[in-house]
RNA sequence: GGUUCCUUGGUCAAGCGGUUAAGACGUCGCCCUCUCACGGCGAAAACAGCGGUUCGAUUCCGCUAGGAACUGCCA
């Protein structure tokens, strides 16, 4: 058995697309499970569609969610280059198709647009073209003549009219087509860059990648590469597609649902590790019902049998369940740097910001959530009176109003502002008057909030607020009540 | 339209001929509790339909329906 290669192919074109992180995920994952290497190559092809910077998305994303590459073009481990418009430079695509043409397997097409626009058909509402091959009865000669006048050019794969052609996924199984639904499609393009269906195959043979694991939408096309790699005389690699991954509505994923990329995700505040584990299990199971995964344990774990062949709803409910849960369990000190500058945004008093940190830490599913919690911290929001009932409390605006004047003395009293002290305080002043707990605890929670829920309890609060801020509020409570 | 693939609760999913059909998210209820959250306990909720094969089908086969992907000089 030789050592497993897989490889992670994207086209720089942009933010990384949460299906194109699974799939690098899956790949990394088939690789290292089996001790195996992970290379990076840049697929950029589509002179047209490459965008500035995406490169460097690609690597600052692989580098974030720890997809450490073994080879790729920063790292040349004497299969490079990796980046194909490099190796479209050296010609090495070019060469290829034309030992392709030799064997007859591949041919050069003249046809300008206006030639090819008589194979398009509607159908319904949909356009398609099915080339006819018209190129194919050129003569040597005339294809030489062509060359050398300069005519632009593609060259096309040759595909059988008749037969079946099949192919193995190693999820799928065996998978047979028609010969006659394989178009000649194009290997070499006009301006001389491969497609990725040349290109791809080319590279992946190249590089000696072992599994090739790619999304399912390629696997209609998967016929006419097998055909490829039987043309060259080369060995077929393992096939693992993987399944899609929908929006809500059971739809290919867009921009439009606003946390279609990894980069997007991170801006709604969630977690890196959460979003991994997240994706990994979007289409993949463990044997065990687990579902909390560093990646080292992914690693570990990976069985990609287990992957499954359905389409798998993105979940953003869920994701944050799981963005939740490592916050929870995340270092508080961590916890505390990656939460401070939100924090800072929503407060501006001088108040002791861990500490709110600590209380938020078990409330939040992502970062922004904080804001929710701490924005009555600055100043009591506006608040309707009628907070003050509260059924279960046994309190309304009456008992709330007699209850808070009868505290103002105690507190004003009270020096040691501290959570404990104040709860003794507090719970004591209730035994004393016989109240329940929350009777008084609830009109000075609200008094000193203003909020229907708060991150902490009445007394912890004003250990944060301080003295003198939160006589200030029960004072103003008092005032509210009386009118 | 054609081709290919998919189909277990709202969602992620286990299951690989015999089960009370797991587990998780979400939802709801109860407990804990100085509110909320955390935590604990519990509930409701599914094998797309129809035919076969079989002593026995969620599991195998076929058909139907639904969905998706592909059908580009994009990947």
């Amino acid at each position: 058995m030789s050592k497993v290669r897989t490889r992670f192919a994207p086209s720089p074109t942009g933010r990384m697309h949460v299906g194109n992180l699974r799939t690098a995920l899956y790949a990394y994952l088939v690789a290292k499970h089996e001790g195996g290497d992970f290379i990076l190559r840049i697929e950029d092809t589509d002179q047209e569609r490459l965008v500035e910077g995406a490169v460097d998305i690609i690597y600052r994303t692989l580098a974030a969610t720890g997809l450490i590459h073994d080879e790729g073009p920063d790292k040349d481990k004497g299969v490079g280059p990796y980046v194909q418009s490099e190796r479209q430079a050296q010609g090495i695509y070019l060469e290829y198709a034309k030992q392709l043409v030799e064997k007859g397997e591949a041919y050069y097409c003249f046809c300008d647009e206006e030639r090819l626009a008589e194979c398009k058909q509607v159908i319904g509402d949909k356009e398609i073209s099915i080339y006819d091959k018209h190129c194919l009865s050129l003569s040597k000669e005339e294809v030489e003549a062509n060359l050398a006048a300069g005519k632009p050019y593609v060259i096309r794969q040759n595909n059988p009219r008749t037969g079946t052609t099949t192919f193995v996924d190693e999820l799928y199984g065996d998978i047979t087509v028609d010969n006659a639904e394989l178009d000649d499609m194009i290997l070499i393009k006009s301006d001389g860059y491969p497609t990725y269906n040349f290109a791809n195959v080319v590279d992946d043979h190249l590089m000696g990648i072992t599994h090739v694991v790619r999304g399912n939408e390629y696997i209609s096309s998967s016929p006419k590469y097998n055909r490829l790699y039987e043309a060259f005389g080369w060995e077929v690699p393992k096939y693992i597609h993987c399944p899609l991954i929908t929006n809500e509505e059971h739809q290919k994923l867009s921009k439009r649902s606003g946390h279609s990329s990894y980069e997007d995700l991170i801006d709604q505040g969630f977690l890196t590790e959460a979003v991994v584990n997240f994706v990994a299990l979007l289409g993949w199971s463990p044997e065990n019902d687990n579902e909390i995964f560093s990646l080292e344990e992914l690693v570990k774990e990976f069985d990609y049998h287990r992957i499954s062949k359905s389409p798998a709803v993105f979940d953003i409910t869920k994701l944050k369940w799981m963005n939740g849960e490592y916050m929870k369990a995340m270092d508080f000190d961590k916890f505390y740097e990656m939460a401070l500058p939100y924090l800072k945004e929503y407060i501006k008093s001088d108040v002791d910001l861990k500490k709110i940190a600590k209380m938020v830490q078990t409330r939040i599913e992502i970062f922004p959530d904080i804001k929710d919690h701490v924005d009555f911290f600055d100043a009591v929001p506006e608040y309707d009176s009628a907070m003050y009932t509260h059924k279960k409390m046994k309190t309304n605006e009456e008992s709330s109003l007699a209850v808070l004047k009868e505290l103002l003395p105690v507190l004003e009293a009270q020096d040691d502002y501290s959570n404990d002290a104040l709860y003794a305080l507090l719970s004591g002043f209730a035994a004393e008057h016989e109240y329940k707990n929350g009777y008084v605890l609830w009109p000075v929670r609200t008094a000193v909030s203003g909020k229907q829920m708060t991150p902490g309890g009445a007394t912890e609060l004003m250990e944060i607020l301080g003295k003198e801020e939160s006589i200030k509020r029960i004072k103003a409570a008092i005032e509210k009540l009386s009118n």
